[in-house]
DNA sequence: AGGATGATATCC
DNA sequence: GATATCATCCTC
């Protein structure tokens, strides 16, 4: 088996958030747990851009659910929405902005508990929760390693899901995704 | 189209 | 303390 390609870096987190989501595409999500290590393809993610954002939970200013949002550069964002399901996101651009990155669809590796085409069934399958919430993505448990292969397929940005609320927030593109990919959540 | 299901923010 | 809302998924 080929060695795995390096960890992303606290620089590569801290840049625009636009850029690091369109370069997420294509690198693998590695959660390292006691019965084994999970591994899936990042193939679908969704821009969160800072406070001005309405469709970003950093929006509400402040508060103890988006500390983490507002803190430095690749921590892992990690709340349940609608009672039962997690979503997973990245923390983007120097802290105080309250950008993210939501990761929204894998496509299997190694050892995926389940489908994994959406951020409540990836977390599922990932094994990620709530406890995750917080954690330094530079460490030895939930990170992010470069692409294991050059990515060749095309990038094609649409209006994020779920964000109707956010007014003209909700039209602009800012979900990315990698065309023709069958483990994109909503082609 | 509608229900599950609990944390969060924002009122009183 | 009560209530509205929710970056979803499943079943009908």
């Amino acid at each position: 088996m080929p060695a795995m390609p390096p960890r992303l870096s606290r620089d590569f987190y801290a840049r625009d958030t636009i850029i690091v989501a369109r370069d997420l595409l294509g690198c693998e999500l590695v959660h390292v747990m006691a019965e084994g290590t999970r591994i899936g393809r990042i193939v679908e993610v969704e821009a969160y851009l800072g406070a001005h954002d309405l469709a970003a939970h950093s929006a509400k200013g402040l508060t103890p659910r988006t500390q983490v949002m507002f803190g430095p550069p690749g921590y892992a964002y990690v709340y349940l929405i609608y009672g039962m399901h997690h979503c997973m996101n990245v923390v983007t651009e120097p802290a105080g902005n309250g950008a993210a990155v939501l990761i929204r669809a894998l496509a299997p590796v190694q050892q995926l508990a389940g489908r994994s085409a959406g951020p409540g069934l990836l977390s599922k399958a990932m094994g990620i929760d709530r406890r995750h919430n917080a954690l330094d993505l530079l460490g030895d448990t939930l990170f992010i390693t470069a692409p294991a292969s050059p990515v060749a397929e095309t990038v094609v940005s649409r209006p994020r899901i779920g964000v109707d609320y956010a007014g003209e927030w909700a039209n602009k593109p800012l979900r990315f995704y990698l065309e023709g990919n069958p483990h994109v959540s909503k082609p």
